[in-house]
DNA sequence: CTAGGGTTAG
């Protein structure tokens, strides 16, 4: 019924030289050569079947392809192409052989093997695309030298012999071992797989001789074992599988396991199963691109998945801030039907609120409700601190809403929610209203934290209510709390923003002696503090000494001490320091080039800074506001209003709105050129798009304007600007 | 397996 051809040149077990030239006639096309893993040796070709009969069996009297083997591959020394010759002196073994399995799908599988140079490199014209193959893997090394066949054949009648079952079972490896030295390991996976064999013990066989013949199977026969391990319902042995398979593949597409996946077994439930574990593994393996690509596929391909791998995805994809794959994934899993929970709902929501879509992140939770799934403190929390973190004007009222419909919806809310609506309002500059939350925490039975102290205690230190502070420090040791690293840096970073050097540095001191070890935040508030003091060395002392200590200097530490060279003006070392920082394989970050824009502006130099602009555009640095208004800045010092109105054209282009600092600059610099009515046009503008004006814009309001006789004509207006 | 605190630039 089967005859497939030998390879015309073949002798059992051939062994070639390295070079030779090979030609060989099979009974498919080669369809595909691709690298497999960099650390193992292998390569896959896929082969297509030319003819197969209704019987699903392969007939055939004459060669179909004549495939020309020659040159090599190499892995070990990269490139594809040019490897023929280079690679072959590094080689181990001369012995290179290609295994191939033909399987005529979607009938009953009958196998064969047999055995090639690895210098396989298929002609081009050889590639054919059609599904049907044969397939099979080039590996290095000898590793079948007890056969007599370069090709055998079996059928899936064959069954293994009670014997080699038997020793699998028992793990008597060396037994079997000896037991099928004629046959290819490919030969008894195929039996025991076809076989009713337990899968278990064909698993044990599987990972046994992948490891005993350094070999890594076929997807399709992975699959083939999923599936027999699907259908004895055999989940956490398929979950430590497909993890172990997600590990070591690098370089098999998403799109070829899923059509061995479904080539491989006809249980359409078993699909879905391995599917939504393949997706799982994928994530949990850190290859998040694959889990969304796998995620995407099994939609075309109709499989159910579940939480168990729709959530991790999701997790995965925020914390990878693919908020726009979370939405897609969101969207998808109400469209298929996917069964949804309170988890993936919030972390749905927590994408959304961390890039600022506040309205949809609501919209969510009504959505939630339709579906039946009930918000949890979690999820209003969640929302919360979208608001408070990501809002706009009027968010702490909104933070206040949401509270309001907790208690609404007997939702109790928790110390979190508690600390989280404390710092909300600290960070909005109202104290007042922060303590009175810290207050009604407390009549709501909830007891503060160290989380909670060390947002208030942030909160006056950045008001610079120091005492305060320390005051409330004393409370929270008085009720037992331990004031954490936390706490240290919010403190000394209140007494550096005074100019308390002297305070801050007992509290740096104080920090170790207590047994807590600083952080890079604490040594970088430090840092910072002495270069804005004018202490450069005292800044490079510190620097040396938290490497002692083991913590490295990051961007922030560089940021700092750049900004305090550029003030003093000292060109050469700002380029020497910049240098240092890349060759630690630090990168300059937004902050780095603002600093720079800043102080080629304040040279005068502000086209130089423009051109700066441009440069971190080109290694995918997003300029931001800063960026935009400090360069503004620097073109209306110059007088070049034109200038600086075009870079506010840019970087509206760029999505970024004016903001109350754009409008200062602006303003500012109309002034100064004695457009008065033009600023008062902005002063307007600014005004009815909502923008609360500043202290910063109210000074020059009145040095600009009102102090040279101008009386803006601020109607309606007149009263947010005089009380800022 | 989802929610809370501290550093740098205009």
């Amino acid at each position: 019924m089967l005859k497939l051809l030998c390879l015309n040149t073949a002798t059992p077990n051939l062994r070639v030289k390295p070079d030779s030239n090979l030609a060989f006639h099979s009974l498919g096309r080669l369809t595909g050569l691709t690298r497999r893993s960099p650390t193992n040796s292998f390569f896959r070709a896929c082969f297509c079947s030319d003819s197969s009969d209704e019987s699903g069996s392969v007939s055939s009297s004459q060669p179909v392809v004549k495939g020309e083997v020659k040159g090599a591959e190499s892995e070990a020394n990269g490139s594809d192409s040019k490897a023929s010759s280079a690679i072959m002196p590094t080689c181990p073994k001369p012995e290179y052989y290609l295994t191939v399995s033909v399987l005529p799908l979607p009938r009953r599988p009958l196998f064969a093997e047999f055995y090639m140079p690895i210098h396989v490199k298929p002609h081009l014209s050889l590639m054919h695309s059609k599904p049907n193959f044969f397939h099979g893997k080039f590996r290095l090394g000898n590793i079948y030298t007890g056969n007599k066949h370069a090709l055998r054949l079996f059928s899936s009648d064959n069954a293994p012999s009670p014997i080699v079952t038997e020793l699998i079972s028992k793990q008597q490896w060396k037994s079997l071992k000896t037991h099928h030295k004629n046959a290819s390991p490919i030969t008894l996976l195929q039996q025991l797989l076809d076989s009713k064999t337990d899968p278990d013990l064909t698993l044990r066989y599987f990972k046994w001789s992948e490891k005993e013949f350094n070999l890594s199977y076929s997807v399709e026969l992975s699959c083939k074992l999923l599936h027999s391990l699907a259908n004895a319902k055999r989940y956490p042995k398929m979950r430590s599988f497909l993890h172990g398979f997600v590990k070591n593949e690098n370089s098999i597409s998403v799109s070829s396991v899923f059509h061995a996946i479904s080539v491989s077994g006809d249980s359409f439930c078993a699909n879905s199963i391995i599917v939504d574990m393949l997706v799982l593994a994928y994530v949990e393996n850190m290859k998040t691109h694959l889990g969304f690509e796998a995620f995407k596929r099994a939609g075309d391909y109709g499989f159910k998945l579940s939480v168990i791998s729709c959530n991790p995805l999701l997790s995965a994809l925020m914390k990878d801030g693919k908020i726009g794959d979370v939405e897609y994934v969101y969207e998808e899993m109400m469209r298929r039907r996917i069964e949804v929970n309170v988890i993936s709902f919030n972390t749905v929501i927590n994408g959304l609120c961390k890039v600022g879509k506040l309205n949809k992140a609501s919209d969510v939770i009504q959505d939630m409700k339709a579906w039946g799934v009930l918000p949890n403190v979690i999820t209003y929390n969640t929302l919360i601190s979208g608001y408070c973190k990501k809002g706009r004007i009027g968010k702490m009222y909104k933070a206040d809403a949401i509270l309001k419909e907790m208690f609404a919806i007997e939702v109790r809310p928790n110390e979190i929610t508690f600390n989280i609506l404390i710092d909300g309002f600290c960070k909005d500059e109202n104290l007042s209203a922060a303590m009175k939350v810290f207050e009604e925490m407390q009549t709501q039975g909830l007891k503060p934290n160290v989380v909670t102290y060390n947002s208030l205690i942030n909160g006056l230190c950045l008001e610079g209510r120091l005492d305060e502070a320390v005051g409330l420090q004393d409370e929270m040791v008085g009720l037992g709390l331990k004031p954490n690293v936390v706490t240290y840096n919010a403190l000394i970073n209140g007494f550096c923003k005074k100019g308390k050097m002297k305070e801050a540095t007992d509290l740096f001191n104080d920090v170790v002696k207590n047994g807590i070890s600083p952080t890079i935040i604490t040594y970088n508030t430090m840092i910072d503090a002495y270069c804005k003091d004018g202490r450069m060395e005292d800044a490079f002392a510190l620097r040396e000494a938290m490497v002692d200590r083991g913590t490295f200097p990051n961007v922030t530490t560089y940021n700092s001490l750049i900004a305090g060279l550029c003030r003093e003006g000292n060109i050469t070392v700002v380029r020497n320091l910049i240098n240092e920082m890349l060759n630690k394989a630090l990168k300059a970050d937004v902050v780095t080039y603002n600093i720079l824009v800043d102080a080629l502006c304040k040279e005068g130099e502000s086209r130089k800074a423009a051109r700066l602009l441009d440069e971190m555009v080109k290694i995918g640095l997003r300029p931001n506001h800063v960026t935009y208004n400090t360069l503004m800045d620097g073109y209306c010092r110059e007088g070049n209003l034109r200038a600086a109105l075009n870079v506010r054209t840019q970087m509206e282009k760029e999505g970024r709105r004016a903001n109350v600092v754009t409008y200062n600059v602006l303003i500012k610099g109309l002034c100064k050129k004695g457009k008065l009515e033009d600023a008062n046009g902005l002063l307007n503008e600014m005004l009815e798009k909502g923008l609360i004006p500043n202290r910063r814009t109210y000074e020059i309001v009145k040095e600009e304007m009102v102090e040279k006789g101008f009386v803006p004509d601020i109607e309606g207006h007149l009263y947010s600007i005089s009380a800022s």
